[in-house]
DNA sequence: CGGAATTTCGTAAACGTTTACGAGATCAAA
DNA sequence: TTTGATCTCGTAAACGTTTACGAAATTCCG
């Protein structure tokens, strides 16, 4: 069934059904009707490989994951929930969303590269963006609109959009400081992948504005995981001297961290406070004493890569030059009960609320500030 | 940069060319390899829309998952284990994985159906199969390879795979009949999707089998989620002669159970026994006490798929008919604490280790050969 | 050395679309 | 009726491949 035969049964040429089907003026109302119904009736579509010959384009956006680099894209929910959100806006867009998944046979480099030469995209999303990340040096040679989900230091202006790890390092030190807290660990992703230094790195700043140096031994490299989070708590117990709280860069980290505390007596909330990140997976939620994180808004940062998406293919296709985006994507503490003021400490720290107002504020205190309890 | 740009600058025709790249035998070896050295040097690959028109095949292999339909695959990381196994077999018969993802603006039969019309792939995976599903009664009169991820009731002999409902309930029921318990509540998934209704109803026939009825206030449908569990927990309570054990579906549904569980003051493993599904989400792994769960090699699953996907697309290719096949995929049980010995109950259970061997036996067991403790 | 067999390559058609171009039909205005 | 203008449609080229076919070059063998 192709659009020779459709003309032939309509008696028309095909010329006039691929105008009719397509919604272009020059053909007569009722003759767009008989063409439309018959193509219903008859179940035909156009055939992709056809139209995307001769149009240069293919009317697909590609979302590119790997499999195992952290966050392991196995393990998670994460990404499932991004491409809901992107999928909804390009659909609007008469796009379609097509997830390549790169698997540890292939490598990210070359897999990128095949999908831009067979030009099987008309746009491409690539994530979990490495600190230098040889996918980026080459997509910026190329004239394929793209979209990093992920900062790297890969020069060239392109657009990205990334998690405000910054933000949440910040209001997650200073909660632990206010509550009293000079000994905190960091717990991150082990790998090359760009966030866990950004991470760490803005937990250091944000010690350092305190007044307090982050020990190089309290920077807990994991992989992203239950199993990761576990490995966590064993190297947190093995200190000779224990933080008395620490923050992570990911929810699974604190589920697995939750489980050897709990195994080795030591009670998350009581005995030491524990910040998570993002609110995947869901069951991050369930976990008790209640885990005080991040609430992100992750269907609609999808919409946002959609969206942009959809402006950088529609300027490239009327000709105009591309509108370079750079988002950081906000989120939103959400307290919970596993971060307890320290009574015991030497000195003590600020008095403050267990339950911190929603949006604590981002003023930077320093430690001649705090009173004594 | 195209096949004739190629052959130009290697002065040899673009058949030539075309047959260097495609390994065919009537070219030289000298040539072939002057026309790779070039392809790669330059950085070509064929057209894939020019390639596949000219093919009549795509060498892609569509799997259609669906947001909404629970298993709800935003909240879980199932998925994304099986395309791991499916992408690494496909890629050794030289095929991609593309991903479908259906919104919720979309319907699933439109969705496939377009697929199918545009000759978007080669072969597709439907997943989340419904008790009547249209999508298979469409692909079932289309000549396009597909498999179905789950049973459904329409007719027609097509290959599917599915996981072993029937084993699980019937050791889960085992189990806990075994233990003692009398009164056991089953909780699995709202909504049409086929595996509630077969779990439900292999449940139910592991109770006859021993002598019990299933009470329909005892079927406790509620959506796949943590919060789905949660809410599992809150009717449970709410019974006037609480179960004094639940089988479920699907481990989120035990997560969220157990939160609720803890919430009213009811352990989890002392006070009422829980039986969860498979493995994923890991996080089920760290549950404390550790839940009574079933082992899945979702991964070999996945290359299961990908292997049965490319005989049928190689039959097809050689017009060889279609080596229908259908699969349940078993799974093994790990013991955990959650499933204890009733010893309140009246007239007691059989006494059993706390810890049944790895294996159960599967031999059915009267109520009449139980011996008291 | 002649002819057949084999190797290597160029030519051109075909895959299913979209779209520029132009032609015929229709219609309004003079 | 004539002349444009407008509407509608058919024709044919083009997109980038693959491959059947045949031709030229080479090798083989008697």
């Amino acid at each position: 069934m192709n659009i020779h035969d459709l003309a032939k049964h309509l008696n028309i040429s095909i010329g006039t059904v691929s105008r009719a089907l397509n919604g272009r003026s020059d053909v007569s109302a009722e003759t767009r009707k008989r063409v439309l119904d018959a193509a219903r009736k008859l179940g035909y579509s156009p055939n992709q490989s056809g139209r995307s010959l001769r149009r240069g384009s293919t009317g697909m956006v590609g979302f590119m994951v790997i499999a195992n680099r952290s966050r392991a894209v196995r393990g998670e929910a994460f990404f499932m929930t991004v491409f809901d959100g992107v999928q909804s806006v390009l659909a609007k867009h008469n796009l379609d969303l097509v997830i390549y998944y790169c698997g540890d046979e292939q490598s990210p480099e070359t897999y990128v590269q095949r999908i831009v030469e067979r030009g099987l995209v008309d746009g491409l999303i690539v994530s979990q963006t490495t600190r230098v990340d040889h996918r980026i040096d080459y997509l910026l040679q190329q004239n394929l609109p793209f979209i990093a989900f992920g900062r790297s230091q890969s020069g060239g202006d392109h657009s990205w959009i990334d998690l405000d790890f910054e933000g949440v390092a910040e209001e997650s030190i200073d909660l632990l400081y206010r509550l009293g807290h000079r000994r905190i660990a960091v717990a991150t992703t082990a790998g090359d992948v760009n966030y866990g230094f950004i991470y760490a790195e803005a937990c250091r700043a944000a010690l350092k504005r305190r007044g307090l140096e982050l020990d190089d031994d309290l920077i807990i490299r994991e992989a992203i995981s239950e199993a990761g989070g576990y490995r966590v708590g064993e190297r947190l117990l093995a200190m000779k001297q224990r933080p008395t709280g620490v923050v992570s860069v990911e929810n699974s980290l604190a589920i697995g961290l939750y489980s050897k505390l709990k195994e080795a007596g030591v009670e998350p909330g009581r005995d030491i406070a524990v910040v998570g990140f993002d609110e995947t997976p869901t069951f991050g939620l369930f976990l008790q004493p209640s885990l005080t994180r991040f609430r992100l808004a992750l269907v609609d940062l999808g919409r946002w890569l959609g969206e942009h998406m959809a402006e950088l293919i529609e300027a490239k296709r009327s000709g105009k030059a591309a509108p370079v985006a750079h988002k950081i994507w906000p989120l939103e503490m959400v307290p919970g009960a596993s971060t307890i003021p320290l009574l015991s400490a030497a000195g003590g720290g600020e008095t403050v609320a267990l339950r911190p107002e929603t949006k604590p504020a981002r003023r930077v205190r320093r430690a001649s500030e705090t009173a004594g309890s």
